[in-house]
DNA sequence: ATAATACCTATTGACTTAATAGGATATGTT
DNA sequence: AACATATCCTATTAAGTCAATAGGTATTAT
């Protein structure tokens, strides 16, 4: 039941676009440098992201990304989902309908069914902005 | 974020071994028969489940397994746990303390903490009879 | 003794992951 | 137009994991 880097570079990438927005382009060195995670790795994520409609390209030079939405707008849900494929902790409920021969009376369907419905349901109630704002309450108790 | 077949094979041998359930000990033959699951690739799960006390082995000629609680006192979260290593859905959680060098100020350990609270409290909200029960609810429908 | 069963460890083929590599394409600046 | 700086695209690969398969050893009721 692990995430993989993908999912995990594209939110590190994000939370990156998110909290560096100045309403310009940001190139990809800038980010990967920051987030230390391969540049060429990074490339191949960002295709996902661009077609699930959460990130804005400009290339050439000056070129770089932003966030194709407000941070509020973008939550974690929709980032995984589209770089992970999906959240269902079984193969069979990547297909509607469910192709698998037993599915009519299996016994383990509805448990997944319901594993991925607390998983998504907790995943999109936390926006790009939440973990900003989280990020910035704790650092103030270092302050104080 | 899927769950193995170890984790899911190893479920559903527990809800068979549950519903057929008669004092005795059941051989592992009969299991993998009717589950159509592979009686090697079992064995290798079986020590699992055995020394994580979920399951009572039987030896010898007409030896068997039975579950070593009832049916209601275990539950699919121990069972998956036990089996799939933890549901942490990073690495990073499986170490107490943290041994992640960036934990004390990574902004998305907090999102992958909550996940597996989530996953866990949901998992561990199903035991073995509440399956059957459902199950049996669910074969209902067809003959009225 | 025998047959039926569980227990143990090694091996393997297929697949996936996490990169790395090398270019092609686009675009602002000079 | 040339150039530098970007993104875009596709192929390759090393390492690791998964899901078995295999072949034996130990145990026990009959």
């Amino acid at each position: 039941m692990k995430i993989s880097t993908k999912g995990r570079y594209a939110l590190r990438m994000l939370i990156d676009l998110a909290e560096h927005n100045d309403n310009g382009f940001i190139a990809l060195k800038e980010i990967a440098e920051r987030q230390d995670i391969s540049k060429k790795y990074l490339e191949q994520i960002i295709p996902i992201l661009n077609r699930s409609g959460i990130l804005i390209t400009n290339r050439g030079y000056q070129g770089g990304y932003k966030l194709a939405k407000n941070p509020e707008e973008i939550t974690v849900g929709e980032i995984l989902r589209n770089t992970e494929g999906s959240m269902a902790p079984v193969a069979c409920l990547e297909q509607t309908p469910n192709q698998c021969e037993k599915c009519s009376y299996c016994v383990t369907l509805p448990i997944w069914q319901g594993l991925e419905k607390v998983v998504n349901e907790y995943l999109d109630s936390i926006s790009l902005q939440d973990i900003i704002n989280q990020s910035k309450n704790r650092s103030g108790d270092y302050i104080i």
